[in-house]
DNA sequence: TCAATACAAAACATATTGTTCTATATAATT
DNA sequence: AATTATATAGAACAATATGTTTTGTATTGA
């Protein structure tokens, strides 16, 4: 890709997620975007189609990275799953999230973090999926599959939610272990 | 208040839940609801100051009855927390919704569910929150007492979004029994 | 050096918003 | 039934936002 684009792919993004952390998504005009971006309004639409779009690919951007860590099946990222402590894979998430790449958290905190915790969901649906063999064990009762993937997935979402909201005063191991003990008591 | 505006009221109310069922709230305009609701322009803006007042009062008028039953603290809704069954209250939420007034389900299924599951659980939290005592006996872990409350109220709209999502096909019965399996098994 | 192309800037048609006006129809009051 | 009050439709309106097109310039990769 040409440095060009990525220069203002950069730039548009950046500016984007400050107009996020400011004001409602709805509230965003194309018009500021590009105002803070310094950017052509002819340059903003070669590269994104819609503001929908832009939403879209900067939620890509942010969370692909922090699952494919996770759901990939090479061996380079077998380690994550080689620990004999059932809940490695939701701390390491958790530990990622904590470094704060892309500010990230700033996103998940602020007026529109519906709209990343929606994406963030999402690839948790096909972790947990991965990962059921090992959650299995605790299935003794007669829950359909679906409801206990959806619930797994949810209550780890409201877990990072409910932590950020509180500016993270909790150490990783111990959010894990709110999360298992509210999944599994 | 004046029957003309009991009627353009709920004229628009119903347009704009046709609409809502059909398609994404950002793409709905004003002027497909006037249209659809045959009112004029200026009739509309004296009733709605914008299209997300029209949304807040309409999640009010969905929402507001279902919990009133639950939380208020009038004798004549104290029956339901008379039954010993501590499920009692979210199997009358479910029974509720079962009913399908104002096709409420329909709108809590289609593509702008979250506008209403977010209001959904506004209301569950100060409901979870007053039956708090009720549920306290399942908490002897060291859980911080907010944490749990939310994951209560999550787990809950969860369930349900889950339920509509398959159609209701479980009794309400069933899915209380799921309701609570999750949260205290 | 050169061809390709990403860019800024501006102009543009179109669509949406929210307001203001007038005349008419309906409601509440006597 | 007559009268007053007010909610309405319809239209026109300015202001703003969207997405496209054009033109000339600057940057890139070869």
């Amino acid at each position: 890709m040409d440095r060009r684009q990525r220069k203002t792919r950069e730039a548009i993004f950046f500016a984007f997620v400050e107009l996020l952390s400011e004001k409602e998504f709805s509230k965003i005009t194309v018009g500021e975007i590009i105002d803070k971006a310094n950017v052509g309004r002819a340059t903003f639409y070669s590269h994104f189609e819609t503001k929908d779009f832009l939403l879209k690919e900067l939620c890509e951007e942010l969370f692909d990275h922090i699952f494919e860590a996770s759901t990939g099946e090479e061996d380079t990222h077998a380690h994550i799953f080689d620990c004999d402590a059932p809940d490695s894979v939701f701390l390491h998430l958790l530990q990622h999230l904590q470094k704060n790449d892309n500010n990230i958290l700033k996103l998940l905190s602020c007026t529109n973090n519906e709209l990343f915790l929606r994406y963030f969901k999402m690839g948790l649906l096909k972790l947990v999926k991965s990962q059921m063999l090992l959650l299995e064990k605790g299935r003794d009762d007669g829950l359909p599959e679906d409801f206990w993937l959806n619930h797994i997935a949810t209550t780890f979402v409201e877990t990072v939610r409910w932590w950020i909201e509180g500016s993270l005063r909790e150490s990783a191991e111990t959010i894990t272990g709110y999360f298992f003990m509210a999944v599994s008591k």
